[in-house]
DNA sequence: GATGAATGAGGTTTCATTCAT
DNA sequence: GATGAATGAAACCTCATTCAT
């Protein structure tokens, strides 16, 4: 109806979701502010989307997928470089920064619904942590760091992150997520034992 | 069901609340379920508690207090010993895996209701990351650790718990959280610097 | 429990009746705000009246006996003088511009409340209209004015009147109640055919 | 029950509200009553209307402009004739007998609902006395009655108007309205020194 | 007589979902 | 494919009334 029908009419409820949902959370988001947002009608969301519980779960497995696939994309390109989990971690904090509201959506707004969205909200946090915890897991077998338990520090990793991002997103006197990144990597790196290159 | 009690009536309501609110997440608690749960009524649900909203703050309120209270007495107790940080990080890993109810209210159901609660889960990190930060600070003044940005470091370190947690909650087939309190405080410490008792 | 325990409870409930139900209405008004004005209690209300209903009611009730009794011995005392009916006339306003609140009640809030108290508004305007009808009906009597429908009259009146009093109550700009009644007084008497003391 | 009618709908809401809020008064009166009686549903009536409040506000706003604009084309018709300010009192009152359930909204059910709706009473009201103070200018203008205030006379007037009916909708003993027409108008007129068409 | 916490029926409003067009 | 008026279950909240103290 409007400009741009090439987006598809879709593509344009998917984005006002993310939108409505990062901003409002899932249950102060109407299908109402979706529609208009995306200036569609709710008969056009319902056909796109059986219902409001699957648009966002669409859209969690989506952004999960879209944002894994670019950090592995840039850290592939990176590698090479120095540590290897180095570079995947700045560019995990340099990604979740760009998509600043998915990641609220995925970390904050798909929180605290019960146990509506648990299956999902698991599922996404296990991504991102094995993405993590596969780079820790290579820089162990080729002996840039000592042994340890990948996976908890995957998850804990996730979790500075995600409290880090959160306080700056709620405190509107922190500094811009972007300035945190480099003290924050620092500090997680700090945590693992470099084996000095021996020799 | 009669007048009994007298001051219990409020007391049993707040109890009842957390249960369901950590249960269902706030949207998903009906303020029905905690009359029923409590075995009161709407009448006394709304007499005690302006709204839905206003029983929500105040548990946020209460329990971060509650908590901070007893991680500071329990560490004031335990102090002398070892390194006091150490013993403030297992006290928060063993408090928050004992109010697991309380804490799941607070890190996850407070979290993803849009700006509604915003100051409130703003203020309930921040004074968790103040007692962490404030023991960061002394272990620096006495020369037990080197120095670093407390403030940052205390709310990783609340990211990395709460994350743990939340998987912990997620994932039944995850270890109990009281299994990974031991390798996740190892994980944290292990970002310190010792000041090795030089000489 | 407070100072002038003197005016009894009952009294004390029943002013604040008037306060209340003039300010906020029948529907507005609540049990509580009674309460709270008069400095009682729930249990104090109800001892003293069976519902919300019943002190409404009484107090219909007592307002116009007490106006229309200090209406009669206002113009009885006049009397003699002039024309009867326009003492009368300048009494009832007079009156109802000093009782203001309980006039308000009496004929604003106790309309528009469906039929529920119908027959009590029916009540409290015949009486009203009843003493206006008589003192015309007098005047008829004594030759003083020509014949007419004095049923007719009285109610025309008394609609008049409650008209320009709302209106003035309403209208912030408008001039106070007291200046009005003097042109409103020439008004309705000039509808009178005075008879002239023929001779 | 169906998409039927299109904008019939809400037209549908609104005869219904008038019928309901006439019956029962404004608090009486449910939302369900007023979707029961219009055969649609409580979606369609808040689709429809913001709030209860809103459409009786809006309900007034209309029945007044609405009767206004019969009255002043019956005027109009009427005009040439007689004393035009005896026609225009006279098409009042046929007017008004003729929307009752509207006039019994506008005059009594509207009123006693504390300062809710003093804003919308007091303009209805205002609205109608420029209507009769505009045919009592007109009068004196062309000397057809002696100079008076008009404004005090017009609500005197619409006083007397609203009390008689309500009287007359309050006592079943009471003559129907329309046959009260006839004299209340002489009554009314009798008020005006009619300015003898001098020679 | 008085208190005020407690009750619970019932009211207004919300909003995901449907469906005739 | 798209529109948006309509549906109605369900939620939050109100408030007259009760009753143990």
């Amino acid at each position: 109806m409007a400009k741009r029908d090439k987006e598809g009419t879709k593509q344009r409820i998917l984005d006002a979701a993310i939108d409505v949902f990062s901003d409002k959370g899932y249950n102060g988001a109407l299908v109402d502010d979706i529609t208009k947002l995306s200036d569609t009608s709710k008969g056009a969301f319902y056909f796109h989307f059986p219902s409001k519980k699957s648009i966002f779960k669409a859209l969690l497995g989506t952004l999960v997928e879209r944002i894994v696939a670019e950090v592995d994309k840039a850290i592939e390109d990176k590698a090479g470089a120095e540590l290897k989990i180095e570079a995947a971690l700045e560019t995990v904090l340099q990604i979740f920064s760009r998509h600043e509201k998915a990641t609220r959506l995925l970390f904050l707004e798909a929180t605290g619904l019960g146990k509506t969205f648990d299956r999902e909200v698991f599922d996404a946090h296990q991504k991102f942590a094995a993405v993590i915890a596969g780079h820790l897991q290579s820089a162990i077998d080729d002996g840039s760091i000592a042994p340890l338990d990948v996976n908890l520090t995957a998850y804990a990793w996730l979790g500075a992150i995600h409290e880090v991002m959160l306080m700056s997103f709620l405190n509107p006197q922190s500094p811009p997520l972007a300035e945190l990144t480099k003290p924050l990597k620092s500090l997680l790196m700090s945590a693992l034992t470099k084996k000095a290159a021996t020799k």
